[in-house]
RNA sequence: GCCGAUGUAGUUCAGUGGCAGAACAUUCCCUUGGUAAGGGAAAGGUCGGGGGUCCGAUUCUCCCCAUCGGCUCCA
């Protein structure tokens, strides 16, 4: 497949080469799904030139025409692709040369190929959508124009993945959220600055209350900090040197500068430095629902999940080094069993190496990324080495989300710091009565409270499990006369979050609201039901499932719970 | 930040160089109902913001803001 794909590319650019005879190459190579090509025009194309690109593609894929590939020397590739700039530029990296060759479309290019057009189908690829790209991906670059397109095997294929992502996108978050009375933006009120609605902060709380009581269970203490602080606390961390450009600016007051903090550790930092530890009370736990807010940049924000001011469930442990691998062992373990809660059996896990800049000492790398791995090798789970993707203070773990669009994000983050220990000079008393420094560990379960949601909304398509729908149960009565009997069900139910629906609408309205609302239960309530002290249950997702009395009912959303 | 697209009522969207349109939602009236939209009326707009061209700009143009698709970035 990969090999079709790299052959549409070929076409594409070719196809693009005939109608645009001075395009300018980049690279084209095979994707998930389909391919690309990174190209530069004098006249820029747009969205509505794809289909005439898509009708040359077709007349030349029906021409069969043949891949010819030919080894040649750097000397020949300059003189072939004298006229192409960024050809060049990759040549310089390039040893063994080969090139392909599809009528006059000359590719750099060391394949594999098909043997001809005969093998693509003209019927089962489509030109996407085009986009801006970076050079090499390198934002010092110049941006050229990239020309998705989409292939499979058969016409099916690609049918079926387009239907796929249709759903996909009504799956977003950003249009259910908004619908679900979840959350909003407002242009005033800022880029990136979500603002929560009732059902939200619902949502919010719930989470927030389950990841308390767990943590206490877990031996955390939890503290609260202030939204800002002077600025010399980012500087003593690094955070300010380091990540500037993502930091709003100083907020001058009497002659001081304050930030508004960009990560909660410092604060951390400094209540675990509020009085001498011993070695006896170690490991130490400081966990915090902490606000932070960090200027992303404009073009990288979306939704709740990635947004320029957000809630960490952000917490630190501070061990000695004999107590690391159990530690991490006890976060991984507990980070997988709340997302199992959640409802998330789809994720992966990286382990991130040291980056080419870093903190701390080359050997307490190695001890730190060695455990981390001895960590996940025991609980025998699967993991991909993401090299030199550690942060300058250190190695860590990370768990990625996957959402509707098949978009992973990082939600749980296990990390390990040699910076901060050093740079804030915190030690405790060990059993010799000596100064040592501890071993600092930072992580997140849900990430962010935000992107955290936003991924739930998107896992759920918005039908959250009961126990975290924001309401749970929604009385309909059938008229306005049955409103007092739904309010005696509704106190009967007290312990639940109930609403009842008391406008002056017909039944079926009323259910048809319930339902777009994805109330897990609807109850609706008339003459039958008032007679009989019973309520008539529509589940969601399975419509209408009978009369039942009160305890009845109660029993079946005990076990939801 | 960069490339491209978009911005009209609370929402989803038509439309136009010369008085601004629909559906849903809202308010009121009628209807009091049995498992996904009962009927009617009213109200609702600086056509994202600011400059420019024009007798006249929501429409053309420039700048800004915001959103969307990517790229880059993501402690």
């Amino acid at each position: 497949m990969e090999k079709i794909r790299h052959s549409f590319a070929h076409i594409l650019a070719l196809s693009i080469k005939e109608l645009y005879p001075d395009v300018k190459f980049g690279t084209g190579p095979a994707i998930e799904n389909g391919f690309y090509y990174d190209i530069q025009t004098k006249n820029p194309i747009n969205e509505n030139d794809l289909k005439r690109i898509e009708n040359k593609m077709r007349e030349n894929i029906k021409k069969n025409i043949v891949f010819k590939k030919k080894s040649i020397t750097k000397k020949e590739a300059q003189e072939i692709f004298k006229d192409q700039p960024f050809k060049l530029e990759i040549l310089k990296e390039l040893k063994d040369i080969s090139i392909y060759e599809t009528e006059s479309f000359i590719d750099l290019c060391s394949g594999p190929h098909i043997k001809s057009t005969k093998e693509l189908n003209p019927k089962a690829f489509k030109l996407e959508k085009i986009a801006g790209a970076y050079f090499k991906g390198d934002e010092k670059n110049p941006m050229l124009t990239r020309v998705y397109g989409l292939a499979f095997n058969t016409e099916k294929e690609l049918e079926d993945y387009l239907k796929l992502k249709e759903e996909a996108e009504a799956r977003d978050h950003r249009i259910l959220g908004e619908k679900l009375g979840i959350f909003m933006f407002d242009d005033e009120v800022g880029s990136g600055l979500p603002l929560w609605l009732p059902n939200g902060t619902i949502l919010r709380n719930i989470i927030k209350n389950y990841l308390y009581e767990e943590l206490e269970k877990n031996d955390y203490e939890f503290i609260e900090t202030p939204h800002i602080g002077k600025i010399s606390l980012w500087q003593t961390s690094g955070h300010w040197e380091n990540y500037r450009e993502n930091i709003y600016s100083p907020i001058d007051i009497e002659g001081e500068k304050f930030l508004l903090k960009p990560m909660n550790c410092p604060f951390h930092v400094k209540i675990f430095k509020s009085k001498l530890r011993s070695y006896k009370e170690l490991p130490i736990k400081l966990a915090e629902f902490g606000t932070v807010y960090r200027f992303e940049r404009s073009g990288t924000l979306h939704g709740l999940t990635r947004v320029r001011g957000f809630t960490q469930d952000d917490a630190h442990v501070w061990c000695m080094q004999d107590q690391l691998e159990e530690e991490l062992s006890k976060l991984l373990k507990h980070g997988l069993k709340i997302l199992r809660k959640f409802g998330f059996k789809e994720y992966k896990i990286y382990l991130s190496t040291r980056p080419e800049k870093y903190a701390g000492t080359e050997e307490g790398w190695k001890k730190a990324t060695k455990a981390l791995e001895t960590v996940l090798n025991n609980h025998k789970i699967d993991y991909d080495i993401d090299n030199g993707g550690g942060v300058f203070y250190g190695p860590k773990i990370d768990i990625k989300i996957k959402d509707s669009l098949n978009r992973e994000w990082q939600c749980t983050t296990i990390q390990v710091d040699f910076n901060l220990p050093d740079r804030f000079q915190m030690f405790y008393i060990n059993e010799k009565g000596e100064k040592e420094k501890p071993l600092m560990l930072h992580r997140a379960l849900t990430g962010s409270l935000e992107r955290f949601i936003g991924v739930l909304i998107e896992h759920y398509a918005g039908a959250l499990p009961f126990w975290l729908s924001p309401v749970q149960i929604k009385i309909l009565p059938i008229s306005d006369k049955f409103n007092k009997y739904a309010n005696e069900v509704k106190k009967e139910l007290e312990s639940y979050r109930v609403k009842v629906f008391n406008e002056s609408e017909t039944i079926s309205k009323k259910i048809r609201q319930g339902e777009i609302e994805k109330i897990p239960y609807l109850l609706i309530v008339g003459e039958k039901e008032k007679n009989s002290k019973t309520v008539s249950v529509r589940k969601r997702g399975k419509g209408d499932i009978g009369v039942k009395t009160i305890e009845e009912f109660k029993n079946i959303i005990i076990k939801e719970k």
